[in-house]
RNA sequence: GGAGAGAUGGCUGAGUGGUUGAAGGCGCCCGCCUCGAAAGCGGGUAGGGGUUUACGCCCCUCGCGAGUUCGAAUCUCGCUCUCUCCGCCA
């Protein structure tokens, strides 16, 4: 959430910044309720300060053996007006929050400005997508005639985007996540976390998915718990509420988790293959970082993201998202679009971004610069490294031969047994 | 699921209605002492909010939420979490 603060202090700041997400328009509530609160904070602070001292008085003269019954009497009073206007403050306050809860954070003075990905500016592009000497194939062609993907049962027995990953395709999907987990854990230095797949609802408020998303995800009927949407929230969450030492920072976290979308509104959207699914599996990197540092943490985030494609040879593009395009918490977002041949475009397969001081905020997550220095905020970031169903699809699609069957990278070779391809 | 015990500051640990936001100890920081260090001595060490140019002042917080009271860490009720034993279970 933004800083209450800055609204105060910088309104036209925030105006513009929210301007460009097209989100504008509270920010003069939130100023008339800010001001009614405090008025009605001081009121009842000095209130709060006469019972007090006059409680403290009447101990002194029971003590004494003196009549206080004057005394008492008037505090009923002053408690009867205490009570109504913490009333008024809590109620200012929950609308105060309900509006900061539901606004998306402040774009970074680069990213451009534009209501949907048509202003999305490429960055680089990397490797050279093949040329076939037959008609490429869709993943879902390819999986079903090699029964390594069953659609069919995945419905059966869930329902739609739902699969069944079979023999070596469940295997390759398995080897996809030990290297991308090796990769970022030796070659990298993150931290391996491997979090609960449910959380409570103070963690999804705490990232960003709550207030304002909440049909979008899984929630369970069985006590108060929330299937992650991705291992962003069980990992940036893990320090939730504490003060951390800023020489443990920049603290580097890759999880593996199964990630849980009831993609709402997606309806008719990729209903074919493993592009959209309700369940899928995904390598997620996740940064805690002091402010001053979180932009070049961005920049490596997205390298070590990057790395995966380049080691699995796969070609894709480096785009960094506009304003209207961007994730509600992020203030710069990068994605990493891998090619797909039978769609013959980019589809998304990572993004990364910097959420700056946004999600700490709400998730109360600070460290100290000093033993003795005031808490500050961290900046968070997090980015996939990568969707392991998308780069499931992406190989079967572009590791395609003539004959059907589908060559292994040279990289996943060892974490498959030796394995060379998939016929 | 049943029975019991517990939750206090960075840690440990007192505190059963009245200057207790909290004794003592440990840790940490500053100073004295020392060639230097240890020991010793003195002082300082929670978070949030409001107000103030500032110094400062004020409010809230002893797991969380209600309640009793002029006044609650302390009494009452509800909840959460932790631990022990039993049951069940992978």
């Amino acid at each position: 959430m933004l800083d209450l603060k800055l609204i105060r202090t910088n309104p036209d700041q925030v105006r513009t910044g929210l301007a460009k997400r097209g989100a504008e328009g509270l920010v003069d509530e939130l100023l008339r309720l800010d001001r009614e609160r405090r008025e009605n904070l001081t009121k009842v602070e000095a209130l709060k300060n006469k019972r007090n001292v006059v409680s403290k008085e009447v101990g002194r003269l029971k003590a004494a053996k003196v009549d206080a019954t004057n005394l008492i009497n008037e505090m009923k009073e002053v408690n009867e007006e205490i009570k109504r206007l913490d009333e008024v403050v809590r109620t200012l306050e929950e609308e105060i929050n309900r509006i900061l809860y539901t606004l998306p954070n402040l774009p970074q003075e680069d990213v451009p400005v534009g209501s949907d990905d048509q202003t999305n500016v490429e960055i680089r592009r990397w490797g050279t997508p093949r040329t076939f000497g037959f008609e490429p194939k869709p993943h879902w062609e390819l999986g079903e005639e090699l029964e390594i993907l069953d659609f069919e049962r995945g419905a059966k027995i869930s329902g739609a985007r739902f699969t069944v990953l079979k023999g070596l395709g469940a295997r390759l999907e398995r080897a996809l996540v030990n290297f991308m987990l090796d990769l970022h854990i030796n070659k990298h230095g993150y931290t391996e976390i491997f979090p609960p797949f449910l959380v409570n609802r103070d963690c999804m408020v705490g990232t960003g998915q709550l207030p304002k998303f909440e049909e979008d995800m899984f929630k369970v009927t069985t006590g108060d718990y929330y299937l992650i949407p991705t291992a962003e929230v069980p990992v940036t969450n893990l320090h939730r509420e504490e003060i951390l030492e800023a020489a443990s920072l920049p603290k580097k976290y890759v999880a593996y988790t199964a990630c849980f979308r009831a993609e709402a509104g997606s309806a008719g959207r990729d209903t074919r293959g493993l592009i959209r699914q309700h369940q899928f599996n995904k390598v997620e990197l996740v940064k805690l970082t002091t402010p001053e540092d979180s932009y070049r943490e961005h920049e490596s985030l997205v390298h070590d993201a990057e790395e995966v494609l380049q080691l699995l040879n796969l070609p894709y593009r480096v785009m960094l998202l506009s304003s209207g395009d961007m994730g509600f918490s992020a203030s710069k977002c990068y994605d990493l679009e891998v090619w797909l041949p039978s769609f013959g475009v980019y589809r998304e397969i990572s993004s990364c971004s910097n959420f700056e001081a946004f999600q700490a905020r709400r998730a109360n997550l600070r460290f100290r610069r000093e033993p003795d220095a005031k808490p500050e905020f961290v900046h968070t970031l997090n980015g996939s490294g990568l969707a392991v169903g998308r780069t499931l699809a992406a190989i079967i699609e572009n590791y395609q031969q003539a004959d059907g069957s589908v060559a292994i990278p040279e990289v996943l070779v060892p974490y498959m047994g030796g394995i060379t391809v998939i016929k």
